[in-house]
DNA sequence: AATGAATGAGGCTTCATTCAT
DNA sequence: AATGAATGAAGCCTCATTCAT
């Protein structure tokens, strides 16, 4: 209910309209995320979450459940956003290098775009219980999934010289994660360039990093080369 | 899991004589990082953590101060071996590849082998009061300093072909750490291995995968192929 | 569960017939009686007894007013059955030894039909507030009476032989009551045999077991043999 | 840690000592079984114990456990003493007759003697949670064996003429039980002539009143007759 | 006749910590 | 060096009820 079926541009403009008359479950659910961030599930009480949000403990629960359902809604949410961006980053793609470069770049451009979901989705999986930690690795299996598939389809082709593909699809998802513990948009840098030049890591360690005949990406901003 | 201060066959039996008796503030500060990493700080009550010791809370108190304590001490000490450790990778190396190399494995090393202290390292510094903070913080800082060192002179020698440092050194750093998160002792592949990987990914992130002589993982100890 | 007016085979064509169309306050008392049973009054939530009806709480209130108007109305229903069955009884006798026996097998007889119904009369008494609680004891009060009564001309006529009146009734109406807690339908026994007996260690506890001409269970109908 | 091991006159001497100084977790548990038979205890708060009892409710956990722990070791203490008081009837007695008559004696003692403890036993068992339930059952099972033992021995000899034991076993006793729910140590009656009383009762409906050759009991006051 | 939203009070329980012994 | 007792604050959550629609 939070984030749009599709995600692009509009999904900006329905974000900035919704926030001036946001619902009562969306304003709760944005300040869980923001104190689950800021503090960690376990130590964010449920009080602080519902004042944070305007509301009275009691509401809080009638609209959006436990804390921990609060938790498992904001992680959800997560993973199928960055699952969506994973697929259309793919299908935009031709050819291994580009694939994985696409994948490297819509996973840093989510995290970036949503640093609080995201790392609130990257270190709170053990605050879940035992059944929806169940549901949200399944996801993330699914996500690694699509890396796997890239990955193995350019080590075949001959694109990647990559050894243990596991390994590498590891450190190359978690040096993309990495955006989440440093990123803020006031940074001199666009999240679009950090992006490119992360991809063009992923590329390195796969052993291709000239495999791309054009720049990764033409829309670099001025003033923020290397 | 307590680190030794020096890793290889001594700790073995340093841990056999230390089992006999082994003193009650090391039981407790062994207790509080189990309990931390397994469950996050907040969530770690401190009595669990007395249990787990078997110690009472008083005693627990007695010896080691309160939770806020406890975690101070191990993120410290953390820092500290983690520090020492790159000190020495960079002591041990000539020239900038081997440089980064070496830290790149030994940051791995050390995680590798203290799975549970670097992972508390890594997720509990938002845990530390405003203080303590500012002190893990300043050693964080040094120790990033020493891959800044590293990378700069690398990029002056003209060994390295890097965009942003302060970009590639936070990928970097952030890639070997991931080990934390899905290494386990019982996996196919050693330790040792995996951080002359990782070492190598560095390299190639850094544009210079072929940049050294010899085979990366030269120095690695007898018994520990992969 | 609900108490019909007349019980017998009539009962169950009446229940054929409500059940097309229950009416929502019946519903509401229906849920409400089986769930006070199950858990007692103040373990049982007003929005567990709207869902087992199947209604929304506020509508719940709109038929039935409050959780305490609920509770006042299932005992008051309870009690005039209760005496209802009891006048009936009386007057179906004829001397004292009939009338006691009349009256332990209508008691026996209400409760083994109406075991919720009768369970919450015996057991939510002091869950019911000051006023309300007045009004039910009252009723009780008025119930006993009627025992009473039969048990001082059954002492006067010399037709029972007992020494303190009151805990004569006390204990007789306490034995019927058990039947409560353990009576199932399913059991091996028909609820009108065991009525016939309870009424019989009755008339045994008044010292009068022969006073009976013909078995005291002459009245059973047909098909409920034991 | 409540009732002494062995029950009698010493018992009472103990309690009156103890009171003066009576430790924290007596304090508590005597106020939690007060409250729980006058409000029952779901509608007992853990407040309203604490405050009952003068501590504070972390106290209250810290030396009793949680609230339902407080209602097991109520239970489980006063299945304990009804069975002990049973036992020792039995083994007082000789024969069937006076055995029962010191079943039945034994109840309604314990019972007045201890109505609270009694009428919380009896009243909440709805209240325990599954295991604990089934711990209470099992206790109450081995009680009533007592009864079916002396009862079936009764009707082996012919002291006894009674036709379904088990209808009888439950009358009987739930007649005896029924002290709890009217007596008060400031009526007329004293509680040894209730008793004698009750279990002349029992003796009628197991078709023997005149099975003892001397009264009941002898002890009973004076000015107590019928 | 019906309902979704809202709420203040209170439910039970655990927290990290202290202190007298 | 060690501990049992104690506590004020806070933990998450549910309560019965009302009210505007």
């Amino acid at each position: 209910m939070t984030h749009p079926a599709t995600v692009g541009n509009v999904e900006v403009i329905d974000r900035s309209v919704s926030r001036k008359a946001a619902d009562t479950g969306t304003r709760i659910r944005d300040a869980a995320v923001r104190l689950f961030a800021a503090r960690g599930y376990a130590a964010t009480g449920i009080r602080e979450i519902a004042d944070d949000a305007g509301v009275t403990t009691a509401a809080l629960y009638h609209h959006m459940g436990s804390k921990q359902d609060l938790l498992l809604t904001i992680m959800r949410d997560a993973m199928h956003e960055l699952i969506a961006g994973a697929r259309s980053a793919v299908a935009d793609a031709s050819g291994p290098a580009e694939e994985l470069a696409g994948l490297a770049r819509a996973h840093v451009t989510y995290n970036g775009e949503n640093l609080i979901d995201a790392y609130v989705g990257d270190a709170e999986i053990r605050s879940l219980d035992h059944s929806n930690r169940a549901r949200i690795v399944k996801l993330r299996d699914s996500y690694e999934q699509l890396w796997a598939e890239v990955i193995a389809q350019g080590v075949v082709s001959g694109d990647f010289q990559i050894g243990e593909q596991k390994l590498f699809r590891l450190a190359a998802i978690q040096m993309c994660n990495g955006i989440t513990y440093w990123y803020t948009p006031a940074g001199p840098t666009s999240l679009a360039a950090i992006a490119d030049e992360l991809a063009g890591f992923a590329l390195a360690m796969a052993g291709c990093r000239h495999g791309l005949a054009s720049p990764v990406r033409a829309q670099t901003g001025p003033g923020e080369g290397s």
